[in-house]
DNA sequence: GTCGGGTTCCATGCATTGCACAGTACCTGG
DNA sequence: CCAGGTACTGTGCAATGCATGGAACCCGAC
C-alpha cells in the first residue's frame, strides 16, 4: 500500500541499475558491525538517499544471503510488535565481503575513468 | 570457440554483477568522443581490466542503445574484412550520459561509505 | 579457383537481481 | 474488539550480463 520507507519514488532506471550487485554487500558491510534486523537494514541503507530502497527488495536479498550461507539468523522478541529475525554475518560472508572491498575500488576507478575522460 | 578477446575467465560473480547498469553509460562515455565500431569498443572496454567483456554482452547491449534511441549507426567499409557499423550519440544519448555523471558520485561514495566504514 | 582462417556482425536463451504487489502475524491503544 | 503500526514472507516481472551459435565478408595459401 504506502509505497515506502518515506515514501519516496525510489528514483529512475539508472540508479535502481546501479544498485544491482551492490545492495547485496552494502547489506554484508552494515552486518559487519553487529546484527540487525530487516527493517532496520532498511533504514541504515535509506539514510544514504541513492540506496533508499524497500521492503520488497530486503526481503528476497536477506533469502538469498542465507541460502548462500553467507548470513544466518536467530528470532529475538521485540519492545513493541512482532519478533524479529536478525541476521549475522557468517565466516563465508566476512569472506564475500572481503572480496569485494578487494575489488571495488578497482571497479570504482574504472568508471571514473570512462566517464570523466 | 576462441574464449574471449583476452581468454580471461572474465572473473567471479561479484564482477559479472558490478557491470549491470554500468557498462551501458561506459560505452555512451566512449562514444561522447567519436563514433566507434563493436570490435572497436570491446578492445576500449578491455584495456581497463574489471571491464573485460565479450561480444555476446556488447551487441546486445549496442541493439538497446538503438531501440532506445540513445546511439544512431553508420554503415563503413572496412580496409580489410566485412563492412563496420559504426555507433554514434544521440542528443537523447548525451542526455543518458550526463544524467549517469550526475548520479555517479553520489553513488560512488554511499558505497565507499558503507564498505569502509 | 577454392579452401581455411580472421574479422565483424547479429540473435536466442538463461541466471541473477531490484522491485511492485499481495499477504500473514504480532503488538498496543482506544 | 478493532484500527493502525511493526515486522516478516512469497510470487511475478523487467532489465542486464553472458554463453552459445551462426552468418557474411575479406585475404592469403595452395
Amino acid at each position: 500500500m504506502e509505497p515506502d520507507i518515506a515514501g519516496k519514488p525510489v528514483a529512475g532506471k539508472a540508479e535502481s541499475q546501479l544498485r544491482k550487485g551492490v545492495l547485496e554487500y552494502c547489506v554484508l558491510a552494515i552486518l559487519r558491525e553487529g546484527p540487525r534486523y530487516g527493517v532496520e537494514l532498511l533504514e541504515t541503507l535509506g539514510a544514504v538517499n541513492v540506496m533508499v530502497t524497500s521492503q520488497g527488495t530486503i526481503y528476497p536479498l536477506l533469502s538469498r544471503l542465507r541460502r548462500d550461507g553467507l548470513v544466518e539468523t536467530r528470532w529475538q522478541e521485540s519492545p513493541s510488535g512482532p519478533p524479529r529475525r536478525y541476521y549475522e554475518l557468517t565466516p563465508a560472508g566476512h569472506a564475500a565481503l572481503k572480496e569485494f572491498t578487494a575489488i571495488w575500488p578497482h571497479f570504482r576507478d574504472a568508471v571514473d575513468h570512462f566517464i570523466t575522460d
